[in-house]
DNA sequence: CCTTTTACTTGACACGGTGTCAATTGACAT
DNA sequence: ATGTCAATTGACACCGTGTCAAGTAAAAGG
């Protein structure tokens, strides 16, 4: 907890967050971010153990820069439960593009990864109480469909809302990322709500 | 359409075959493979261009001994549209176990190699045209949701099925095949139908 | 029977990308 | 001046894929 992060460690990870973004998170090498930091190759490797390492600072500098924590406060200050389940999910909707593509770098390292799958999992479990929350938030209005209970509930909310899901549905279906949070808040409701009293 | 397939080269199918199975889809080299097979390294090139060919040729001799287009035979003769639904959605779930292993090596490759993704997403239209089929008899029987136009309803049911999705909710969140099984169908038919009436 | 063809082996090598190491430079502090 | 810290330079090891050339052995065919 210090090191007051040094210069040159923030010029790698801007570097290496831009040519993320440009490229959407693929095939991007150590020699090009230390040549866009305008640094030796070298240099990275005193700031950063492994690139996988890079990758995830890079990760945690996004949240920092974005100020990821102020985007989930309209969705944990909601009153009832249907308005906390449709702030998450319209909140985590918009947040997904914004990461995405640094995002993606770690998710293509996360099958072969060990270090990679962890930190993955990781984020992938912070966004999963978000989605317990509304769950229970939902349960405790007698919202919830009774035909689930809380955990299954989540593990659904979870899949749906999964990074995978928004790819496939934005890129290979052709989505709109407006239609896309649209759609999903509906599919959340339907599946998650009680039938129409 | 002819060469009867050499001896040898189907050795080296069932050797990549047993390896991917045994390892879950990972970790598995062109070395591994011709020791398995008995054979040289080299003699792998002599039938197959690169990894991702032998890849994706493993795939397709698994569908031939399975025997994968057998199973969609009682989807395709069901009557109502609701039986077709539910007749795909069994069918595809408890063919996903099957090919996960080969086929998780072609999705960890599909974000890299251009190839690769070729492959796969020739398999996923294949079975997206299953959903769409089912989408189809809905639609023809009155009974698809009305929010829904084909395409769309056809996006939602290919995405929920997706192997991604299979993967996350038995790995990670530790659902059982029948659980995913059971769930699945029910989410389809509540996403997709119209509200009871 | 000898020759060609075919299938496979052997061993060496290039390439690309990650990660390591040792020696060097330059700036700033004391 | 001396030491120290951050960075540079260039070389190198490692791994896995893919390539190449030369050799071997057995079947095919005159």
């Amino acid at each position: 907890m210090s090191s007051p992060i040094s210069e040159t460690k923030v010029r790698i990870l801007q570097a290496c967050l831009k040519l993320l973004v440009a490229s959407e998170g693929k095939d991007v090498r150590m020699s090009d971010i230390a040549k866009e930091a305008g640094v030796s190759r070298q240099a990275l490797y005193l700031h950063f153990a492994t690139r996988v390492d890079l990758l995830i600072a890079t990760t945690l500098y996004l949240d920092e820069v974005k100020g990821s924590d102020d985007r989930l406060v309209p969705s944990r200050t909601a009153t009832s439960g249907l308005e906390r389940l449709d702030a998450f999910v319209e909140a985590w909707a918009n947040y997904i593009p914004e990461v995405y593509p640094v995002g993606k770098a770690l998710l293509v390292m996360k099958d072969t990864d060990e270090a990679a799958a962890t930190a993955w999992n990781k984020r992938m479990q912070d966004m999963r109480e978000g989605c317990e929350a509304a769950v229970l938030a939902l349960k405790k209005d007698g919202q919830l469909n009774t035909n689930l209970n809380e955990d299954k509930a989540t593990d659904i909310l979870w899949t749906l809302l999964s990074i995978r899901n928004w790819e496939q549905l934005t890129r290979d279906c052709g989505w709109s990322q407006a239609e896309y949070a649209k759609t999903l808040k509906a599919l959340a409701r339907k599946i998650l709500l009680n039938e129409s009293p």
